[in-house]
DNA sequence: GCTCATTTGTTCGTATGTATC
DNA sequence: TGATACATACGAACAAATGAG
């Protein structure tokens, strides 16, 4: 029960206003982890009781983290941490698509491996770890409507999943790495960067896919970020777009 | 002056709440083309007279629309109409990086060209325009540098631009396109949607890029949105990704 | 199916502070 | 300095959705 006197934490007559002063402590229970995504924080008559404000100031803050994304609100129920905001991977840039207004093809993924790596240039400079922390490394590929269209390569710092190579890789097939890290690590996926260029397959790639190193590919290079920027996922991947093209709306 | 009673739009008593009906009259205005980019809209107090609502309710309708990117308020002047959200070119597809963490090139745009073309297939269904209306075609080289990095071809519906033609060509070298098509036409971009492949250049790319056609480049084709949806640019870029790399961040 | 306590959603309004010109 | 306009903080009253019993 949160009904604590936390009306110390916020000071009066300062230029910060007091509602984004309480909008900053519950965001930083957010991102400590006292609130986990899918938990229920305090009402609004709780907050307005434990931090001595009105009902309007609460509502004021509650909304903005909701227009944030941070906290999503059912009326009747409650105010709730939201998890990860890229709901589907898809979004992401696996959306493959032979039309702008064409329909998203039947997607599966498919594990080929994973194991731990000694860390590498770039991987660990863009992971913001030293360069001699282990990685995991996960290869997978993006089959859609059962032909293969994307080998992704991920590396993940070792420190962060030390479970995950003990990780039933089945997991993987049902649902979107992302997913499973929010759940199994409490890491929400916040935003992510792209780097994209046309090149020519490698041999590794080319043979999973199926494809002469003479076809131009995709090369992507993603970095996915939680709370804060931290970044906790380097990808690279390959994707055949001859027939069908990448899509992205933003 | 704006002090005509429209309470008479806003109906109590029906499941949409009076501060959703009072936005969606304002957005109506910004769509239309009654408050135009920059235009300031009614202060709160005349909303409120105008409308008969409470200022709580003005300033909710208000801030979602704010939030939605529509107006922005300065504190003391008043509350004005948003132009193109996308503020810079270079965060559609242009901004060309080494790395991550690299920073910016330079870039300068040439107009190589612009003339009046027959409507085609596929350009005219993406904008959504019949088939035998006339498109602009506006041809574009993107120097990172000073070197050629993409080769740009717009299309645009006459209709919309009647004297697209007769504009210098000077000023697209100054000011993005989406710049110079808000300011003169009106038609601020709301948002885009891509599609990305990786392919060979043709004849022409290759000699306007000065590069192979057996060198890999990424191919664009992007549609620009305004209000509603509605397309207002269909476009395909051939950019050299072999030194340098595309990126984004969403 | 209904009632009731809980929780958020909407609408109202006042008072005061702060920025702009 | 004054008039104007937005920002903050307060809080009341009622509506609507939820879930438990």
């Amino acid at each position: 029960m949160s009904q604590i006197r936390h009306s110390a934490k916020l000071r009066h007559g300062v230029p910060v206003p007091i509602y984004y002063q309480l909008q900053e402590l519950i965001l930083k229970d957010i991102e400590n982890g006292n609130l986990l995504p899918g938990a229920m924080i305090p009402t609004e008559q709780q907050l307005v009781k434990s931090y001595g404000v009105s009902i309007g100031t609460v509502k004021k803050a509650i909304l903005n983290l909701v227009n944030q994304g941070y906290l999503y609100r059912i009326q009747g129920k409650g105010t709730f941490v939201t998890g990860t905001t890229l709901r589907r991977e898809s979004l992401r840039y696996y959306r493959l698509l032979d039309d702008f207004d064409g329909q998203e093809s039947n997607l599966a993924v498919k594990p080929i491996g994973i194991r731990k790596v000694p860390g590498f240039v770039p991987a660990n400079r863009f992971l913001q770890i030293r360069s001699d922390q282990p990685l995991f490394e996960l290869k997978r590929i993006f089959l859609m409507d059962g032909t293969p269209a994307v080998f992704s390569i991920s590396y993940l710092p070792q420190n962060l999943f030390k479970k995950l190579s003990d990780y039933p890789s089945i997991e993987f097939e049902k649902k979107p790495l992302y997913a499973t890290i929010e759940e199994k690590y409490g890491i929400p996926t916040i935003n992510n960067l792209e780097l994209i260029r046309a090149c020519f397959p490698d041999t590794e790639a080319a043979g999973v896919l199926g494809i002469p190193m003479s076809l131009p590919v995709l090369y992507l290079e993603m970095l996915a970020f939680t709370y804060r920027r931290r970044p906790y996922e380097y990808r690279r991947a390959y994707c055949i777009t001859s027939a069908k093209k990448i899509f992205r709306e933003y």
